[in-house]
DNA sequence: CATCTATATTGACACGCATCAATGTCTGGG
DNA sequence: CCCAGACATTGATGCGTGTCAATATAGATG
């Protein structure tokens, strides 16, 4: 259902956007960039991503994570889904496990697109 | 109730935090930090933001604002209130009328914390 | 095939919030 | 003093979403 053979994550449709303050934001623009910081703006997810982050290779699987929270493990995959459907964390199965990885480009290109250009 | 005189807007107290991927965030620091995205995370405020930065003198009246949008005044006035009392927009009355002004240093701080220190 | 474990999906519920109409507050002018 | 205009506050409503229990799927093992 995709329009091309090109897969793009949502952050990467908003990456190219000018800096928040440079010009006013299309209603469009505006619409995408809020539902990806939707994604990021949930105390559980910003936990988990900074626990993968901070996890050995940089990834964790499901059964790591769930441990650190007093949630039910339907509600961590749950968040670590939605995560996954914007583009921040990559998600690889090796046998019965999930692993989650951050898209650190991703990361930095949302923050880049609120703070202004690095540069 | 505050902890001292010195008055620190929200977005002030978690932008001395690591950027988010350096070490695991604690309980508190993942809810200060989800609720400044959550303010950010809503198309109309995201289009009032840039509107505000883009307009002459980066200030912009209540009245300016609210003629782009196809809102209720009390729906803009909700929104700007939002985002002032998160510290991404300064405010000041003259006369009749209350202008806002971005506050830039807020929104690259914040940018930092979630991309990473932009050094 | 049977079973166990890891993870995902579904459906339901409760709570938060964006929105509006109505009303309140403040300032300037006649 | 009273009116008009700019902005804020209040109260009500509908929708989105975080959460869980129950169930499904899929891989490993015997």
């Amino acid at each position: 259902m995709s329009i091309s053979a090109i897969e793009l994550t949502p952050v990467q449709t908003v990456a190219c956007c000018s800096p928040l303050l440079r010009q006013p934001l299309s209603v469009d623009q505006a619409e995408r960039v809020a539902s990806l910081l939707k994604a990021l703006a949930e105390p559980v997810r910003l936990r988990l991503l900074s626990l993968v982050a901070s996890h050995a290779d940089g990834e964790a699987c499901v059964c790591d994570l769930a441990e650190a929270f007093d949630l039910a493990q339907p509600t961590i995959s749950h968040h670590l889904k939605v995560l996954h459907e914007i583009g921040l964390l990559d998600r690889s199965k090796r046998g019965v496990w999930v692993y989650y990885k951050v898209r650190r480009e991703a990361l930095s290109d949302l923050g880049a697109l609120i703070g202004g250009a690095p540069q």
